[in-house]
DNA sequence: TTGTTAGTTAGCAAGACTTGCAAATTAGAA
DNA sequence: TTCTAATTTGCAAGTCTTGCTAACTAACAA
């Protein structure tokens, strides 16, 4: 995604207006990694901006990933995400704490079906599940605890 | 997923009961490699059986899943599409007409984030976007009506 | 065959997420 | 400052899926 700054000229270029309320969504999408929800958003906006309604978050994200400047991803676990990054990248999520990460994949372009070659392939993405770093520590250090509740039972 | 035959002990043994209606979801999803929607299920049954409800369709489907019979598969097209094929595949989805057609992968279990060392995979997805070759023969054919069209306007 | 009962089904309400609509508001140009 | 088209709000509605519960029935024993 470009800079907020850019992206106000960008929008005003179109014929758009530069409204308050979508200087903050940029800012709050500007190098933000966390791929939040529309919703996730609105929390945030609504602190910083009391009144500004949900609908305008998903109008702005909507204008946005129309303009390539967002791309949308959906990791079937309700609700769509948004993520600034529109570089060629790939996400591993962790099924602990539910965090995505965007992660680089060396040769995932080339990756091709086996017994598909009548499919023409525009683009592959690729998904990796599993956990964090700190999901994973965190149950290696609980592990103990745990096996207690359970004996107790 | 197991045979009809199969599913129908398997449920037997778990103390579940077998119902017409489960043994008719049973022979729909048998070999069945559209990877259909709750709803395009429930279509197909109620012409079988009258009065089967949708309800008892996503049931059916989730304790299918839960027993590792099926695969659930979200592509974010607004639907959750169940597959049989429990095997490790990957999906190649046609953007022009919707269809997903299963795919294998050379080296797909191979493939490693880049850039995060620290995360434990568990699972990797693919999946291909494009067109198949039905769709793509079609759009070859229809060009120069489409480009006649277009310059009517 | 009949009775018993735990497991199922059907139907509707409701929940989560997203979009359509229309009235009120406002950014940007003159 | 004035004007107007673009935008924002708030709510209703749409889609997909699940919760709830009364009525029903498969499975089993007598």
């Amino acid at each position: 995604m470009h800079s907020p700054a850019e992206l106000a000229t960008q929008f005003r270029s179109m014929g758009r207006k530069l409204t308050p309320q979508r200087q903050l969504i940029f800012s709050l999408l500007h190098n933000n990694e966390t791929h939040p929800t529309a919703e996730n958003l609105y929390g945030i906006a609504s602190a910083q901006m009391p009144g500004i309604s949900l609908r305008t978050v998903y109008q702005t994200l909507n204008e946005l990933a129309e303009m390539g400047e967002l791309q949308l991803i959906d990791l079937g676990e309700g609700g769509m995400r948004f993520d600034p990054n529109v570089d060629d990248h790939h996400h591993a999520v962790c099924s602990a704490c539910g965090k995505i990460r965007d992660v680089h994949v060396k040769g995932a372009a080339a990756l091709k079906p086996n017994d598909a070659s009548d499919f023409m392939v525009s683009d592959v993405g690729v998904v990796f599940r599993g956990k964090c770093s700190d999901c994973e520590s965190r149950a290696v250090k609980r592990s103990p605890v745990l096996q207690a509740k359970v004996s107790k039972k």
